[in-house]
DNA sequence: CTGAAAGCGCTAACAT
DNA sequence: ATGTTAGCGCTTTCAG
């Protein structure tokens, strides 16, 4: 193995100007740069890691912890992580990854070891387990999502609130006068999964700051519920015509029932809804809606634990304003 | 940071016992051992992971590196990284996450800087660029996929020729004499993705076998598609009472096309199906087929790679035995 | 069964 | 602008 003694002695330099070369924590002359830079390259070199990491106490490697429970859309999941270990890789660090189920003596073990400098966790809850632990680590952390006290955490997520604000109000300025949320399941309300609340929150307030009529209905994610709201809800509110749905697996099935209920979409009924771009994309009626930014968050809680880690300050809460997609199953009231 | 030396001078020995007791590596007394493990519960004592890789040039971390391609293949992927994820830990590593677009030269830049020991690598394509490198390397690797000349590598896959093979032989067994293959996307075949070769060679190969009449047929990714193929093989086909699919997007929209000329399944045509459970058991007549064993590929991916670092050997070729979910879309002949 | 001590390869004062 | 050197915390001979 080539080390940096090697390189030293190749470029007729000593270890710590090889090192500081690297590193670039201290000026180089041009020409001894040069010849650092011809020997690395000439003998191949590569600084070890864990040495680096004992003499630096620094390892570049951030742990982001992925949730397993089922309900959880995975390919979000995916499209988070891919976001993070690239934009990791801009930042020079690696990522090592954690599943939920390691729950808090995972946390504990590589922050403990070193061998992590930082720590990405997702799918946080509203009160979730894990929070007193991180706020009491010595490492850096982001969370992605906000649990119901954040003091003292850094948070990053979707604007929930304003996604649902943003629903409602294109079907508000589109004309429609009574509206209803087809949310997600029951549970997912009690176990207090804060986005779900917040985007009920954002709906109610602004449908009611645009005069509409406007109701909330929890659905299981099974077609069968589906079919169920659908048939309830145009029998207790004839006079809907504006529908927004936060429940991606029913997303398709509710379509479908409205049609076969005999609504056309959009011609009797527009819908919007809160979902990843796929789904809404591929239903028979393309959807208009609103899609978590999985790069943008992941890219943005990288950027987040970097500068926490330069000593920087950073905002505790950052929002991302929702982006509405326009597909076509939302027009003007008939 | 308590460190061994702590830990030693509390418990009264010296710090190479404490890291013995830690490793096990060589005998300890009953007694000694118990005063150094209070020793470390009272400390709180970690070892540090970048200082035990310096020293022991075991880093106990695994690199895993995944595609990135399309849409289908996430939730697969995903359970593939768990399972990894989980395995590992059981064998006291860690995992680092790689993406395909690091390339070789990621896999160079992990392995040299002795940041991982060895290496997991998914989606491994025919005539892939890594192969010379993992050949190459001096850490031990397993590949996820066959290659077209996997001499001198480990690889672990379902064994796609025989889940071939037993598709067509379930439809044999129940009596149909006239089948047919429907794969995946012509470019699929073109890019010698190998799997999808060796399915359609296990499919033909036992067709011919039990003397039944065979055909394949690419079809791209598309409901389209799907009901062109299957409009031309009922055409083409007259007597044709067996289908077996290899192409997981067009699964439902072929059971559907089929029920819409007035095929009832398994009534008239008898469906098997290589594809992940939850498309198969998601469709109006839920589809009996062959999944890709995920948490079973990654967790014995992950052994293979810790007996390597032990320096046992392994076998080159790892091939899993498909196992046929029966759910009801294949019936005897009528 | 246990200790002493020499590194592992690198970084970062401290010098000059 | 560069060199010298003392560790970083642990493992592992070598010795007993």
């Amino acid at each position: 193995m080539v080390k940096i003694t090697d390189v030293a002695r190749h470029a007729g330099v000593s270890p710590s100007t090889v090192s500081y070369a690297l590193s670039g924590k201290r000026s180089i002359s041009a020409d001894t740069r040069r010849r650092i830079e011809a020997s690395i390259r000439e003998l191949g070199y590569r600084p070890h890691a864990g040495a680096r990491a004992l003499a630096s106490s620094r390892s570049n490697v951030l742990a982001l912890v992925v949730p397993l429970r089922t309900g959880m859309h995975v390919p979000v999941v995916m499209q988070f992580a891919v976001s993070v270990v690239t934009t990791a890789r801009r930042h020079d660090h690696d990522v090592l990854l954690l599943t939920q189920e390691e729950g808090e003596e995972g946390l504990r073990r590589v922050a403990d070891t070193a061998l992590v400098d930082a720590l990405i966790v997702m799918d946080v809850q509203m009160h979730d387990e894990r929070l007193p632990l991180l706020r009491a680590l010595d490492r850096p952390s982001v969370l992605i999502g906000f649990p119901a006290e954040p003091a003292g955490l850094t948070c990053i997520d979707l604007d929930f609130r304003a996604a649902g604000a943003a629903c409602v109000q294109q079907l508000a300025l589109l004309g429609h006068r009574c509206v209803a949320l087809i949310g997600s399941p029951p549970e997912v309300y009690l176990r207090q999964t804060g986005f779900a609340q917040r985007v009920a929150e954002g709906f109610t307030a602004t449908a009611t700051r645009h005069g509409l009529t406007s109701s909330v209905h929890p659905c299981e994610a099974s077609p069968a519920a589906a079919r169920a709201v659908a048939e309830r809800l145009l029998r207790e509110h004839p006079a809907l015509t504006g529908v927004v749905v936060h429940n991606e697996p029913v997303l398709e099935p509710l379509v479908d029932a409205f049609e076969q209920f005999g609504l056309r979409v959009p011609g009797d009924l527009s819908i919007t809804a809160i979902c990843p771009d796929e789904p809404a994309a591929r239903t028979r009626v393309p959807v208009t809606s609103v899609a978590i930014p999985t790069a943008e968050v992941g890219a943005r809680a990288v950027e987040l634990l970097m500068r926490k880690l330069d000593g920087a300050p950073v905002p505790e809460a950052t929002l991302l304003a929702p982006r509405l997609t326009l597909r076509g199953s939302a027009a003007p009231r008939a």
